[in-house]
DNA sequence: ACAGTAATTGTAAGTTGTACAATTATATTT
DNA sequence: AAATATAATTGTACAACTTACAATTACTGT
């Protein structure tokens, strides 16, 4: 008899020869200096202990975009997050534990607005993009495509600002920029860039942690995006 | 007692409550003057006689990118055919006819190469974009997006050609981006700019059916294209 | 008052995009 | 043989955008 104990997707996992259907999420967040993304410590046979996204089974009764949002939700306690379809993955042999096809998403959270309780709870790790360990399966695969998708993204949509605080300063905007691209860019271009498309609204309070001088914040103003949004603009 | 003689797609579709995974390919052609893309009338209830996109569901052992090419070369005859994941679609009520979850991918074709034969055998048929019947489930979105997809791809990788015969001349290339992007471009500047990007070879033939003058054929040259391509060159 | 530090600002040169029309090569007609 | 008709081919000036580059400013701590 089955261990009763296990969770639900694991009796699914081992009951069915037929094609299961899975999410996987790349979660990005940025500490101010580096990109990261939350990976979990598996509990699941196969490769339990090892190295993984954040994933889980799509149910009977939910759509994949709904599974891909619970998944995130479970770990994260959040539910507006922004978060986009990516690919999906469907090699037989990509999980050697049965035939699972995966629908891989990726998602932008605020690292700071992040309960560190639930991370612990489901052996969640905020990992720098530069000190990756071995992932199982095609993780590594989906999280290489993530990248590249972010930058395309983040070229013309106005989703960085989903890794920053509400406030947020054009140094802090400009370091997440070169974290996403891995390059370096001119402040002043940057600066005259990123104004020029008037999407942001300058405060008067200035962020004083950074320097003597203190950097004016600025937030994402939305409604004017909207309103610019029926042209066709491009970032960066 | 179930009747043996349905093809095998349907008596899957019908015994199983648990979830399906199918593909649907959007097939684009260009007759020289508008794109078309390929659709079926669907032999399958529900909603057998209407309008689909090719599509069929994925076997147990084969990846769902075989399925994709397996579901377009019976249907084209051909193997080496440009094609690209598009999406997942994964709502639970998207096929009334059972759970479903559906992997959208498009792909280009020539006209030109096309078997007509079998296209009759599966009672598939060209169509312009502009004169679309309504199609089924969420078959019309699938249309949508990947127009959307291909003009994105368009504009950074050389894949117009994929719809073009091998010897083209620079007025129907111009006549294929002009239906892509469903926008006029200036015949001067087209012309520079797809120079500019030496991916062309010019070849002494001319096509004389189109004028008196007659236009210079020619072809895409994809060995400069590689050595081209690690500078991150960009279209249109 | 001074020193130190990071934020802020401007300008010139190069590159690319855009608007616009005359000339050329050929087949057909006269 | 010359004239005509048709579509292909070619150039140039201006505007917009991108890129490269360094001095000044505002503040805190000494």
């Amino acid at each position: 008899m089955i261990n009763d104990t296990l969770p639900v997707n694991i009796a699914q996992y081992q009951h069915h020869d037929k094609l299961l259907l899975a999410v996987d999420c790349i979660i990005f967040g940025f500490d101010g200096t580096g990109l990261k993304v939350l990976l979990v410590k598996r509990e699941l046979e196969p490769m339990a202990g090892k190295w993984s996204l954040v994933g889980g089974f799509v149910k009977q009764n939910e759509s994949v975009n709904d599974a891909a949002m619970r998944i995130l939700s479970q770990l994260t306690g959040f539910k507006n997050i922004f978060m986009e379809q990516l690919h999906c993955y469907g090699n037989t042999d990509r999980d050697p534990g049965g035939r699972v096809v995966s629908i891989a998403y990726f998602a932008l959270i605020r690292i700071e607005d992040h309960a560190e309780e639930l991370l612990k709870e489901h052996n969640a790790k905020w990992v720098p993009l530069d000190k990756l360990p071995r992932l199982i399966f095609d993780h590594k695969q989906m999280l290489d495509l993530s990248k590249e998708r972010l930058r395309q993204r983040v070229a013309n949509h106005p989703i960085g600002f989903e890794l920053l605080p509400e406030k947020f300063t054009l140094p802090q905007l400009q370091n997440l920029y070169e974290a996403i691209y891995e390059a370096q860019f001119d402040k002043r271009n940057f600066n005259r860039k990123i104004l020029g498309l008037q999407i942001l609204q300058k405060l008067e309070e200035k962020d004083k942690t950074g320097s003597r001088k203190g950097a004016f914040y600025y937030v994402f103003d939305s409604d004017n995006y909207k309103k610019l949004e029926s042209e066709g603009i491009s970032f960066i």
